[in-house]
DNA sequence: TTCTAAACGAGACGGTACGTCCCGTCTTGTG
DNA sequence: CACAAGACGGGACGTACCGTCTCGTTTAGAA
């Protein structure tokens, strides 16, 4: 992390104002949502969240590096929950995955996470990260699924991982291209879908 | 689209310099991908076509029009021959796909997909064409395995679309993000493992 | 001159358009005395003459080149006749000067001498020449006088010619600054002051 | 008066350079007298002035502005001071005139006055209000010596303000048209011709 | 008549400056 | 010290002209 977990630097001087970090943040999302990298403006950024822009600087060292934390402080990893079957299981987790990037605040975080995969970077290290617990989660799905007999098969999760994430990602391109609203019905159909074809092609 | 396929504007006053714009295309391009969006610059692209920054503007309104334009003029659309068999035409086409994604022009095409898709109008719409394009590709796949018999269930060509190349997709992220070349020996295995699961799944 | 006492130039080929070099030059001082020297476009005066910019071009050199010839083309020398006494001379002549600097090509006329007269080039030339002119008549002027007995000083014409159109000059500043027309009967009661004053003085 | 008079803003945030707008008018004026006003260039200034664009763009609003105000800044009223008697004060006063149209700096300030007389709006009133001063001076000095009974005539303070300063103008003028140096013994004795025709003239 | 050469309208071109906007740094006063 | 305010150098944006160029189209005299 950049910023936020030192400790709150004992000493003299008037002290952080409290808060501060998570309200800019939060502005520096939305203003990124709304308009944009470009219409992505420090001074916006500033204003919105009712600070200076020195006291920005103060706690990033630039434009990238707020935006790369922003997404980073928000980015929820997708948490997983033992449902008690494989099918289950994994529709848990396609549904998350097809509803993060349904959602506008999702989709910018993978726009972040494709403008700095190959601009290396914190992002990427994060980025990297994020990507081994994805595989984590599914690796933890199988190995449940082996343990209840339900699965016998060698897996990749890779793939696994790739496929999912991957039909979640275009499910979600191909509403925005066509300007239309992600409906609840639609998503789930897609999901069952997608979690049919990955079960059954797996045995 | 915003230029290139106006008829050659009969009349008076000097041509427009013959191949300037794909000239300047291919510069866009090239600028693009060293340097990413910001770092892209219309001067610096002026400079490496060897044009004149009115003539760049004389031509695309502005720096969007002109990275969108690229990106439509040079997309190939993915072409498909038939193999004789499901299998083959899925491996042909996955393995394609996985180049396409593998391919830095490939990955900055896909990224102004992204950077675009919500914001600009002209590339969405472009981006939805070749969308429709990619389906029927598919949906040509299993119609002639349903001619030859090796396939008889109902298919969703979006969703195997999706699968495809999101796998596709996320296989090249996850590529970029370790900073790992690919190889041509995992990109086959990885096609492998994803049209079985696809071939499998849907039976 | 730049192009316009050159003869018809023999031969073959379209020749020139006949009252173009009129039209255009016409053209220049308009645009020139509506919009100031910023604001003077070979564009514009090209539209406004109704020609294209090439056969502005094939007449003069640059937009200087076209400015200039169009204040020397329509200068008029201010001429002068025998009245017959030397107030009466010095009154009609000083009356002259007074109107040309009041009327608004005029002013243009002057604004244009000034910008030239250290810029050098083609201009500076041409208005030596007319300040030759000009320091002439005043000779003449008082040549006759001094045949008819009327005046015997020795008189330095160039202070005399200095005096009288700096006034006539400063007369028109200070009505342009004020925003006021000029009026017929302020405009020869300052020069009835102004030949006064001389007349006095050079006794 | 368009930036130098309003009070130093107190309050927060840096303080504007001081010192910067002197050096920037003054950098101005020697653009505009080197190059004239083509060749005069926003940037040019600011290089030479040694600050960045945006500093200029902060305090003028467009180069009419800066040019304007470095014309009001650095013009120096014609002080006078009183000599004891009518010729002398009238030879002090044109000498100060002569100098200043020969002086290119004082040359410069008169193109900029003319280039600006009808069209701007600052520099006009500025220009009207310098007017007003030089009047006031000619008054002073003819009431002086009414006062000492040298003079009884009624005088109309303009007309000998528009000879006096016509003269030196047109003086100088026909220096440059000559590009001859302007000498000291030369412009002396110009001064003393306009001086005793505008004392003889007006008894 | 046919040919040839110049003038012409139109407008693309390389280049330069405009005035605007933003970045990241800095310098002040206030809390 | 942190912070608000905002000036600063730098650099890209998109616009407007300049003066050059390259077309196709006229218009005349020469062949």
């Amino acid at each position: 992390m950049t910023s936020s977990d030192e400790q709150p630097r004992r000493g003299r001087g008037r002290p952080r104002s409290p808060g501060a970090e998570e309200k800019i943040l939060h502005s520096a999302l939305e203003e990124y949502t709304e308009h944009g990298w470009s219409g992505f403006t420090m001074d916006g950024v500033a204003r919105r969240a009712g600070f200076g822009k020195s006291t920005l600087y103060l706690r990033w060292a630039d434009k990238d590096a707020l935006l790369t934390d922003a997404v980073r402080q928000r980015t929820r990893v997708i948490l997983h929950e033992d449902t008690g079957s494989l099918e289950g299981d994994l529709t848990y987790l396609a549904t998350a995955v097809f509803r993060e990037y349904a959602d506008p605040e999702g989709w910018a975080r993978f726009r972040m996470v494709i403008d700095t995969a190959s601009a290396s970077q914190s992002l990427g290290q994060f980025t990297r990260e994020l990507s081994g617990l994805h595989r984590e989660v599914i690796e933890g799905i199988f190995q449940r699924a082996r343990d209840r007999g339900e699965f016998s098969g060698d897996v990749e999760p890779l793939s696994v991982t790739d496929l999912l994430y991957g039909a979640g990602l275009f499910f979600a391109l191909g509403r925005r291209l066509d300007h239309r609203q992600v409906e609840e019905e639609e998503l789930a159909s897609r999901v069952t879908d997608v979690v049919r074809v990955i079960l059954n092609g797996l045995v």
